[in-house]
DNA sequence: ACTGCCGGGAA
DNA sequence: TTCCCGGCAGT
């Protein structure tokens, strides 16, 4: 028997188990997913957007200054928006409710100058960023859903027995993302809970593993037919609100945020990158990008479109990303015996498994 | 270059 | 099941 700690880890696909489908849905498709929308001091701004299914939990806690109100309650997958009364800002039907009719939220305006709304919007952005589809999934299985459990040790990394198997179950492909690719549109697993931004970020990529040597990272303007490339973010807001949002420092605090869908992060080699230009930082504020442009400056009819990772994805990647057992310290039976001796190794070692005579 | 070992395949 | 090995990642 190996060792309980084994990490089966190499596939490219184990990273993400769960989530197997990617729907072709274009960034304004709203069906079946649920929006978070909550309202600030500086308008309304869409923190978290998750795939919603049938009999999704989603617990919201908010602590103001005077009441604390938590509400719970299962989200159909007819887009309930819930969201505290914000400026009447009608540019999306999703904002046409104030408060849900489907989940008892006690009613409660805005104290002016609340400042809490900061914190919880930046507890919001977590959560949501932070939420696998494991982790929030609920805790009796949907009994209609079908029985994927190709979902267990994404992030626990208990499994015994490594990831998953690719060949268990015959001709059950589902935990295998290329694939749900290809069939997004047939079955949606009820598990969906990633961003398909964060799947194709993660399933995009020719090369799953890490080759972190020799990458830089530079951002591209996503602006039509612009296709400047800058290495840092700075540069690249400060060029798309200049050249191509036509705006002054007056609005940087407005705009501030919507430079980033208009740029998208990529990584080059470094024997690759060409002369960029001279305005040169270190990548030091995270930026997070939505998947929507801020409805605080709505920009109508301007195409976007956003590949890129934001902090919290990059940080589930990290998380969720393949790694290897660490290497042990104690030297194992190659090293003990040496090669010439050979058969005095363990089985294991023999095999080119993970060692059972000298465990770490 | 060496080592550990995952994943896969052959016997 | 046993055995072997390609190939990757870390040292
Ligand atoms: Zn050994």
């Amino acid at each position: 028997m190996l060792p309980k700690t084994r990490l089966g880890k190499r596939s490219p696909f184990g990273a993400l188990v769960g989530s197997s489908s990617c729907p072709p849905a274009g960034p304004g498709q709203e069906t079946g997913e649920t929006a978070v929308t909550m309202a600030t001091a500086a308008g309304q701004q869409a923190v978290g957007r998750v795939k919603g299914h049938p009999g999704l939990k989603v617990y919201f806690q908010c602590e103001g200054t005077g009441s604390e109100c938590s509400g719970a309650g299962d989200l159909p997958s007819d887009l309930p928006v819930w969201s505290s009364s914000g400026p009447s800002s009608s540019s999306s039907p999703s904002c046409i409710r104030s408060v849900s009719s489907c989940i008892d939220v006690p009613r409660r305006r805005r104290s002016p100058g609340e400042v809490e709304m900061d914190e919880l919007m930046a507890a919001m952005v977590l959560s949501s960023l932070s939420c696998s589809p494991l982790l929030h999934s609920p805790p009796h299985p949907d009994p209609t859903a079908p029985p994927m459990d190709c979902s267990g040790g994404l992030l626990s990394d208990s499994g015994s027995s490594g990831y998953w198997s690719v060949g268990h179950g015959s001709g059950s492909p589902a935990p295998s993302p290329p694939i749900a690719e290809a069939e997004a549109g047939l079955a949606p697993p009820p598990d969906e809970g990633l961003d398909m931004e964060l799947e194709q970020v993660l399933f995009d990529e020719p090369a799953p593993r890490k080759r972190r040597n020799s990458v830089k990272t530079a951002f591209r303007c996503l602006w039509p037919s612009c296709g400047k490339v800058l290495t840092s973010v700075v540069g690249m807001k400060r060029h798309i609100r200049t050249t191509h949002l036509c705006r002054g420092g007056e609005h940087e605090r407005c705009s501030r945020s919507e430079e980033d869908f208009y740029y998208t992060e990529i990584t080059q080699r470094a024997e690759q990158q060409q002369q960029l230009d001279s305005d040169v930082e270190t990548l030091t504020t995270p930026t997070c990008r939505w998947t929507a442009p801020p409805p605080s400056c709505p920009r109508q009819g301007l195409p976007f479109r956003v590949r890129s990772v934001s902090v919290g994805e990059q940080w589930l990647q990290h998380q969720s990303a393949p790694c290897r057992r660490i290497r042990g310290e104690a030297k194992k039976c190659r090293k003990v015996y040496g090669i010439e001796h050979r058969d005095q190794w363990c089985t294991a070692c023999r095999w080119k498994k993970a060692c059972q005579r000298f465990h770490d």
